[in-house]
RNA sequence: UGGCCUAUGGUGUAACUGGCAACACGUCUGGUUUUGGUCCAGAAGAGUCUAGGUUCGAGCCCUAGUAGGCCAACCA
């Protein structure tokens, strides 16, 4: 037996398909994402269930671009996306465009309308959603619902032809106006729109809607299981009518081959080009094969073998073969839709709308800002994609709406880059140090270790000098012995150098520290309480760094329905300043990325020149000691204004309490007697009442009731013949402890 | 005057399909440490939204509530 690993509702899906009889090659998935806007970590979740899903199986997961609203889809986003995608690690088996499908769009909208199942309506929009009714109210039928099918053939056939302005016919779906599902009420399915397109230039002035696209795309790229997210749940419905129109259309040759056969009804028939597609049905045929049929469930061998010596069968294969080698395609898998919960964080927004309006304000710099939380921003702050890939796993999936705290995604860049960056020092904040007793003119250069937690990361040289930098919140001239750093007539260790002592300060007019003398000790064996990080200002080159909090203030910043989400920007977001480094990063290379020791991970911004470094903030290192520090409200997540939870009645809480009451260990059951006792103190006699006729085998709950009435008894309540009742009944029970609290009264 | 979806520690997911509620993040102790980092050891924190029911047994099944989300673009 192989150990048991939980999947997730989507794989367990899988796994039920692939039991019943999917084969494991026709696996196939795909991330469709419209190319109006950058990825977001939002995506990064779809991206990493439909092509960790395609990894996890070894089926290929197309990389389809939803391109049906030339209006706001543009080749540089078609060009981020695959660029996003690839960093991430993902290797999608096709690039493939939906527009790449107009034209058998568009023969299977004329089929619909040769079928009657779609028309050509010519009222404004409007009208037409007044006619659509609301989600509790039904719809109303269009007065064009029952054109002609030679009218309706006509007039789609000139509004693709470019006779008509736009907005003045659309071709909608017949199916129904007074279906609950409002997707369902006659959905629009083309509409006319002279608009520039960014791979069809001006082929096509009708342009297919989304519920019509998806779905087809998927058949025709034949993807086994289409997920998305859980807004599209209401449009599965339509996906499915849609889905399953066009799949009869492709289908209809072997479907009436099928039912032709004496003995094979509708039923079967569907079952069987279900399960296999037109090639695999003819080669059954032609070579005698009653495996493949007789495997399909329900239809046995029986059946199996009176299709395969069908006579219809038989010139239907014959029939087709000689269409298969030209554009007939006998798809046999019909897409399913699932769907998922899409991921929140907290104090992000991840609406392209509004990334967009960031964007185009000029309150970020670009699509690829740091602070964003676009895929390239967070490639640009120093995320790698294992760090991503790793979140993505962490969140896991499923149906519920959450929120994702930033704390996890902070952790996981620290767990990658505390074992791949390299540690450097790095001064933010400097103040000086003079060692005292240090010659003037000299230098040294100490051997200092990359990365403790690689050992093939080797070791550099870092200058020692009598002039030096460390952070000014790393010196107080007088603290308490919670403080490990540097205070006067105290010790500290210097990474990779020598002990010092702090003896005395030199202060400008303001009172400001500009010197701190010490002295040096070589004896680096000694056990001391701090290690500080410094430069030495004479060797130190300088650069630039950009250190970024949160955009918003807010935890949930777009879902205010009364304020703008740009109220809850954070003001404080980005803070540049110089930073004084050691010279061993003179020739650091944009991308490559630091632990700054004691501060946190950074990276080389591209914005980096030969004459000048800049540096991003990835994260700060998980930090105690700032916690220890009565900080200065720091819109933490901690503070966040808690739900004014409504208090529960006492009673309701007693019974719950009750409930799991028998089940309790002794210590928690004794706790939980207190509290119900102190409930007790707020409840009526009347609220008590009613439990009296709790069930016989509801033990816990009676107990909890006894324990209450005592309560009750001892603070004065008279007794009377449903007390009486209820006690005795009590005693008689078969639980001991209901027995014993009856007992005590 | 509707339809659909969801409900498990502070957060996110589990619980192998009915068997003592687990894992991760976060929080708190303690230890190691030339990073108040890492690492190691440990703790607290939910009895599974409520009420009924089925069952020897319910987080899981049934019924009724409650709460939250989604659905009325010629967007995707």
């Amino acid at each position: 037996m192989s150990e048991y690993t939980p999947l997730n509702f989507i794989e367990q899906i899988i796994e039920e398909d692939l039991a019943n009889g999917l084969p494991k090659e026709k696996l196939r998935f795909r991330f469709p994402p419209e190319p109006n806007g950058y990825l977001h970590i939002g995506h990064t979740k779809a991206i990493g269930i439909s092509f960790g899903l395609g990894e996890k199986y070894n089926a290929p997961v197309n990389l389809r671009f939803d391109d049906t609203n030339p209006a706001k889809e543009e080749q540089e986003y078609v060009d981020a996306i695959k660029r996003d995608i690839a960093w991430m690690g993902y290797k999608w088996a096709n690039e493939l465009y939906s527009s790449d499908y107009f034209d058998e769009l568009y023969n299977w909208a004329l089929q619909l309308i040769e079928d009657g199942k779609a028309y050509v309506d010519s009222q404004t929009s409007e009208e037409m959603a007044e006619q659509k009714g609301t989600p509790t109210q039904v719809g109303t039928n269009s007065p064009y619902r029952d054109r002609s099918i030679e009218e309706n053939l006509d007039l789609f056939q000139r509004m693709k032809a470019g006779e008509f302005p736009a907005g003045t016919h659309v071709l909608r779906a017949k199916i129904d106006m007074a279906d609950p599902n409002m997707l369902m009420r006659d959905p629009i399915m083309y509409r006319i729109l002279y608009a520039h397109h960014f791979r069809t230039g001006d082929k096509w002035c009708i342009y297919p809607m989304y519920d019509w696209t998806h779905g087809e795309s998927d058949y025709i790229e034949q993807i086994s299981h289409s997920l998305c997210s859980l807004e599209f749940k209401p449009h599965r419905k339509l996906y499915n009518w849609f889905r399953d129109h066009v799949f009869m259309y492709d289908r209809e040759k072997s479907f009436n081959a099928l039912l032709k056969t004496h003995g094979v009804g509708k039923e079967t028939a569907l079952k069987v080009i279900s399960h296999l597609s037109d090639l695999e049905i003819i080669n059954a045929i032609n070579y005698q094969k009653i495996k493949p049929l007789k495997s399909i469930r329900g239809v046995g061998e029986k059946r199996a073998k009176i299709i395969i010596h069908s006579s219809d069968m038989r010139s239907f294969a014959d029939d087709v073969h000689l269409l298969i080698n030209s554009n007939y395609k006998g798809r046999n898998i019909r897409p399913k839709q699932r769907e998922f919960a899409r991921l929140n964080l907290s104090y992000t927004i991840m609406s392209k709308r509004n990334l967009l309006r960031l964007v185009k304000q000029g309150i970020v710099f670009g699509w690829d800002d740091p602070r964003m939380p676009t895929i390239s921003g967070l490639r640009r702050r120093g995320y790698t994609p294992s760090s991503i890939r790793e979140f993505i796993k962490k969140v896991g999936v499923a149906k519920r709406e959450n929120v994702i705290d930033v704390s996890l995604l902070e952790f996981c860049i620290r767990e990658d880059l505390n074992k791949t960056a390299n540690r450097v020092m790095a001064v933010l904040d400097p103040v000086k140090v003079v060692i005292t007793n240090y010659p003037e003119d000299k230098e040294e250069w100490l051997q200092a270790e990359n990365n403790q937690e690689d050992d093939s990361a080797g070791y550099r040289e870092v200058p020692f000098s009598r002039e030096l930098y460390i952070e000014k919140e790393d010196f107080k001239e007088e603290a308490g012995n919670k403080f490990f750093r540097l205070k006067l007539g105290g010790e500290v260790r210097l990474k990779n150098a020598y002990i010092i002592k702090a003896h005395n300060v030199v202060k400008d007019a303001d009172g400001n520290i500009t010197e701190i003398h010490c002295t040096y000790d070589t004896d680096t064996s000694k056990k001391v309480k701090g290690t500080l990080h410094w430069v030495s200002i004479k060797h130190a080159i300088t650069a630039e760094i950009r250190e970024y909090d949160r955009l918003f203030m807010h935890e949930a910043p777009d879902s205010d329905k009364d304020k703008d989400f740009i109220e809850f920007l954070n003001p404080n977001s980005l803070k540049v300043r110089t930073g004084y480094l050691e010279p061993s990063l003179e020739d650091a290379k944009v991308g490559e990325r630091f632990q700054f020791q004691r501060l946190g991970y950074f990276v080389v911004d591209e914005d980096s020149t030969s004459s000048k470094l800049i540096f991003n903030k990835t994260v700060g290192l998980r930090d105690n000691w700032s916690k220890q520090k009565p900080k200065p409200q720091n819109n933490n997540s901690q503070n966040k204004p808690k739900q004014p939870q409504q208090k529960r009645p006492a009673i309701s809480v007693i019974q719950q309490l009750g409930k799991k009451y028998t089940n309790l260990p002794a210590e928690k059951q004794a706790k939980a007697k207190a509290e119900i006792q102190q409930l007790a103190t707020e409840v009526s006699y009347e609220d008590l009442e009613p439990l009296f006729g709790t069930a016989v085998k509801k033990a816990g709950t009676r107990i909890a009731v006894m324990i209450s009435l005592k309560e009750l008894l001892n603070n004065g309540l008279e007794r009377n013949d449903a007390i009486d009742a209820f006690i005795s009944k009590a005693l008689e029970d078969k639980n001991e402890l209901l027995v014993a609290e009856a007992q005590s009264i």
